[in-house]
RNA sequence: GGGUCAGUAGCUCAGUUGGAUAGAGCACAGGCCUUCUAAGCCUGGGGUCGGGGGUUCGAACCCCUCCUGGCUCACCA
């Protein structure tokens, strides 16, 4: 991704650094500024740029290079305090008074803005995230693509693409053919006005078993599914009742999560659109008939074929999901479409995205598929299956995390007020924090004592944080303007390294969506509030001196800010107490 | 068996694209609330970065190989 940061106004320390070595070393400013790093050791400077690379073409030591070009730099003292030479590494300290002063009128600038950038203006990109299969219980496999991708999609909105969130249903399929012939042969035994779901997951169990003894049930069953995708009166109307139910149930949950879709057609939707990607198939001459089936062969690509049409002629996912391409491309001309599913699928997408190069599609839509691969939650007993009966649900999940804090409020906090809407807010930030604070390859293992953590790096420990400033400008009473702060004040160690910590929020999220990685930002956040943990123990905030207190009141209220704001990007609430 | 992802402290994980002495949290041991919220802060111990080769000024990171685990390899989604 090309810097995007030029329409960001604050200043571009790295930037900066890199044009000027740059002009010294004939060497391009993109290329110097991607050698630049931070060092690890706060010691060493705010950045650093290693020698060692250019050794081998200037013929010279690393230290030799190092002190001509420090030799050379000429950077005005506003930006950068003070250059060393150690080891090959010219290490740059920036002016600390600078920084503040930046980061102070950014923040009173964009106010609940700060970090947000136009960026992304005039692109569209679409989320494609949750899409559970309706008439089955909202389990906790899919909470991460959920969270993820409604977090992708904030960041995304925020930093200014058109972005388009799609809950692409799994309404379709041959498993409602199974459905459907189970509730024909048993329905009258279920009431499915009380927890439908779970009568329908019932049904479907027990058809599922019955499949497995009677190879003759599971051909009825496919052939419930040619119907349905025929119109079949009798078939439709059924699967238009369980679709509802569903619907009305994961919205429970969506609602509870805070989670919105812009859309939510699912693979219904494209069941009338698959023929036009067998013609266009066909044209092209990429279709292949094999043992019945229609295939698009992809040995060439290193992969096993894509079944594009099945033997008894049915469409199938992958059909579904390349009329979707076409469908999206035309509706939304997407510059990127992004898939939030779990790493089970990884060689699925590889596959649909090569056949999709035969639509005769832009290059820039199949260019624009992106399929963020995350690892699967599974239970320490293995993975989870609703034909197998071994799921925890999402709701229960939710409960038990509401339940819990609940319980820690009434010991530590038992007078606080709105219990109920605080406990909500804690115990659901505590879940979606915990999908989100680790990198998404990892699979995840479930275990109700790590999810239900309140100590420590958690979504709690940032919302406590966050509750200590407000509690904080509560008791000072009043918020002084930006004109009345007077800068030198927030120059002690603690407050430093806040504000540069505020500083990097803008490329914290715009890493976040250039790597599809969640966790980043989680990790910012920690980062953000353990900083503030070391200010507010190092430092009174309410205090004698009033220009001192000024000062640290805004910083104190910035943090707030930005901590908000990252959370609210993650999907949390901020409670109000704690 | 092929492909692919992962393996870092007792446990859960970071590690800014190959850089300076590998870092957090949990757990453990100790300290900090008559002073802005102790769901917090500070101090301490704890490492063959899965094993072995290689590439180079330099490797947790790149290449090869082996071990372990996840996922996957045509009519489910």
């Amino acid at each position: 991704m090309q810097d995007k940061g030029e329409n960001y106004r604050m200043i571009n320390f790295k930037h900066i650094i890199a044009d000027e070595i740059s002009k010294i070393t004939n060497i391009e400013q993109k290329e110097i500024e991607s050698y630049i790093e931070v060092p690890n050791n706060t010691e060493n400077g705010d950045y650093a740029f290693p020698c060692f690379k250019l050794a081998k073409s200037m013929k010279k030591a690393p230290q030799i290079i190092a002190s001509e070009i420090k030799e050379k730099l000429v950077i005005d003292e506003i930006i950068i305090s003070k250059i060393d030479v150690a080891g090959g590494y010219i290490n740059f300290y920036i002016n600390n008074d600078t920084l503040v002063k930046e980061v102070c009128k950014e923040i009173d600038d964009k106010k609940e803005k700060y970090g947000s950038s136009d960026e992304g203006k005039n692109q569209n990109i679409i989320v494609e995230y949750s899409a559970p299969n309706i008439a089955k219980e909202f389990h906790i496999g899919h909470l991460r693509t959920t969270v993820i991708g409604a977090c992708l999609y904030n960041i995304f909105k925020y930093l200014g693409y058109n972005t388009t969130g799609i809950n692409h249903l799994g309404d379709y399929g041959t498993q409602f053919g199974k459905i459907i012939e189970g509730y024909k042969r048993w329905g009258n035994e279920y009431n499915l006005d009380e927890n439908p779901i779970e009568k329908l997951t019932e049904i479907y169990i027990r058809i599922n078993d019955l499949c497995k003894e009677d190879e003759s049930v599971l051909e009825a069953c496919r052939e419930n599914f040619k119907k349905l995708e025929n119109k079949d009166p009798y078939c439709t109307q059924l699967w238009e009742k369980f679709k509802n139910l569903s619907l009305k149930e994961f919205n429970k949950t969506y609602d509870i999560l805070g989670i919105k879709f812009d859309s939510t057609k699912g693979e219904a939707f494209y069941a009338d659109k698959t023929q036009e990607v067998i013609d266009i198939l066909k044209k092209n001459g990429k279709l292949e008939e094999s043992q019945g089936a229609e295939i698009v062969d992809l040995s060439d690509k290193g992969m096993p074929p894509c079944i594009v049409c099945k033997s008894n002629g049915s469409s199938i996912y992958a059909t579904r999901d390349l009329a979707a391409i076409l469908y999206r491309a035309r509706t939304y001309d997407f510059d990127k479409c992004i898939y939030v599913v779990s790493d089970e699928q990884n060689l699925y997408f590889k596959q649909i995205f090569e056949v999709a190069k035969y639509l005769d599609l832009d290059k820039k839509y199949t260019d624009g598929l992106v399929h963020v691969s995350y690892g699967m939650t599974r239970l320490a007993t293995g993975k989870m299956s609703t034909r197998e009966g071994n799921v925890i649900k999402v709701n229960d999940l939710l409960n038990e995390a509401i339940s819990r804090v609940l319980d820690i409020i009434n010991e530590k906090n038992p007078n606080m007020e709105e219990k109920q809407e605080n406990a909500k807010k804690i115990g659901i930030g505590a879940v979606i924090f915990n999908n989100l604070c680790n990198t998404l390859a990892k699979e995840q293992i479930f275990d109700w004592n790590n999810v239900l953590n309140f100590n420590g790096e958690t979504g709690p420990y940032i919302q406590y944080i966050y509750v200590r400033t407000k509690s904080v400008l509560e008791k000072a009473g009043y918020e002084p303007e930006i004109k009345e702060i007077d800068f030198t004040k927030l120059e002690d160690k603690e407050s430093i390294k806040v504000l540069k910590t505020i500083y990097k929020f803008n490329e914290t999220l715009r890493a976040v969506i250039e790597k599809y990685e969640p966790s980043i930002l989680a990790r910012y956040l920690i980062e953000l509030a353990q900083n503030y943990s070391n200010f507010y123990n190092e430092n009174k905030i309410i205090c004698d001196d009033k220009k001192v207190q000024d000062a640290r009141i805004f910083l104190t209220k910035a943090v707030g800010k930005v901590l908000k704001t990252g959370a609210k990007l993650l999907g949390m609430e901020m409670p109000d107490k704690m």
